[in-house]
DNA sequence: TCTTGACTTAAACTTCACTTTAAGTTGTAT
DNA sequence: ATACAACTTAAAGTGAAGTTTAAGTCAAGA
């Protein structure tokens, strides 16, 4: 069974001119065409363009999406080369998991902050507010603003 | 005490041209400026550069960060706005958590697909691989995948 | 005062990931 | 056979988020 590009991109829930830049870049090796020139996707490259919608997900360039593709053309002898872009893209994850927790504590602070500036009628109250008031789960992050030693993170 | 944009840029650890680009589009309205036109940052700016790297981080456009920039000039008439957008984008946060946990977990399983095939040489294992032999935490995926009807995330 | 390094702006350039356009072809339905 | 929607390509355009360049200004030390 093959599908157009239409049919596949409705599938997917992209634009079809999406699918054509893709196949341009290099990403989609495996779609054959028709006599005429036409793209005929298989039910089998689902596979590799859910391998796509995952890597992409996680975050990778589709440059090196491409090295995936190609490394899978290239056989058995790449296996190594994947495997090592997939744990590269398991770490990168597990970091951007850990940034967001941090923006979100971020986040439930300054809404802390505006939930009681709104209840006070103004941001004003922050000025005249301790310690104390803080809710214990955002005072490591005022420690943490306090120690400008670090120079790690950008912004 | 006041800092150069270049002694705020090592600090932020961001290009100097970053933090210009970012005041010519509006989101540094608080930077004040020497006599002879050279910006000069206050301690306290670093709240604000702070608060910026929060709404970067969780993903929002600079378009809105300068909202935000702009109705924390306009005062205490605009905190519920300021609330609303922290609301919003606190959600999105947590929709990236969940979408980096089905990311994740499509990558682990992928990894377990090469690990299995390096270990016997070859990705051919696979083909004459029954659902038995795939780890439980993979199954809900597998089963997914046959279930093309959603048509909800794109790719 | 002069040099020098860091600052200033405007404008052009870059990268990424697409999208749109224009001109032409394919394949199906009548 | 013809119409017509959906396909094809190459090339240009878009928007986001900067970076680089060019030409000039500021401020601190010798």
């Amino acid at each position: 069974m093959f599908y157009t590009i239409g049919e596949m991109a409705q599938k997917l829930n992209v634009a079809p001119s999406t699918l054509r830049y893709y196949d341009k870049e290099g990403l989609l090796p495996f779609v054959e065409r028709s006599s005429g020139g036409i793209r005929m996707f298989k039910d089998e490259d689902l596979e590799w363009l859910r391998m796509l919608g995952c890597l992409k997900k996680a975050g990778m360039p589709l440059k090196e999406i491409k090295s995936f593709m190609d490394w899978s053309r290239q056989g058995d002898a790449t296996i190594g080369q994947r495997l090592d872009l997939l744990e590269k893209q398991r770490q990168s994850v597990l970091d951007q998991q850990k940034q967001l927790e941090d923006t979100l504590l971020m986040l439930d602070y300054k809404r802390w902050y505006y939930q009681t500036a709104q209840a006070a009628g103004t941001c004003a109250v922050h000025d005249t507010m301790d310690l104390e008031q803080v809710p214990d789960r955002f005072r490591p992050l005022k420690e943490e603003w306090q120690a400008e030693e670090d120079g790690k993170e950008p912004l």
